[in-house]
DNA sequence: TTATGATATTATATATTTATAAATTAATAA
DNA sequence: TTATTAATTTATAAATATATAATATCATAA
């Protein structure tokens, strides 16, 4: 039976899509509400380059998706697993206590 | 305030800790119960070498630990927040429906 | 049309991760 | 002691991820 292992795989691949300080950044700001690259850019100090090439690795990912009204895209967190995470993620290591 | 910044960090390189086909498949053996580092390799079919290497990067980032009896080490989830990203991993990637 | 704004793509250098083989340590039984 | 079992460490090659600069696309306003 070698489900388990195409499924780590498959989980393993989704970790590594949110697995990086600078999605992680664009990540906390997508969970507020939706945005568009410049105002991500702006936000986080991501270079241009950089956030395009990690906004694609997010869609391969299924993380986030976009829509486009005119010529700017806004992005947002498709997967509500990712919200979870990001849960998780507050709980370990942005809590004062 | 580039505190956002160092736990974004932090958060990320916990996650790395997580994305990996083989981590996954050692946690989900974790899960259940410790085990050997011997048990684990029968387990999941990961070379002695590799093992050690995952375990070693695993201890690292504080997810799992472990104690030894008499040559024996076992290893254990030792960070609560991995069993509930497991959880969400399973919703996420094992469940039929 | 043409210029501009918003974003993506390509190319490439660097850094990090992973896989594999070989050698080493540490505990214990003989 | 010595041999053996259980596991780690080291070295290194191959694969993947990241950063950066340059170029391209595409929609729209002038």
């Amino acid at each position: 039976m070698k489900e388990i292992k195409e499924k780590a795989e498959l989980a393993a691949s989704f970790l590594k899509g949110l697995a990086n300080k600078d999605r992680l950044m664009i990540l906390c700001e997508l969970s507020q509400e939706e945005k568009n690259v410049t105002a991500l850019i702006e936000a986080t100090g991501i270079t241009q380059t950089s956030m395009s090439q990690h906004l694609n690795k997010l869609k391969d990912e299924d993380i986030v998706t976009y829509r486009r009204d005119h010529r700017t895209l806004y992005y947002s967190i498709s997967n509500p697993h990712v919200f979870e995470i990001m849960g998780t993620l507050y709980e370990a290591f942005c809590k004062e206590d």
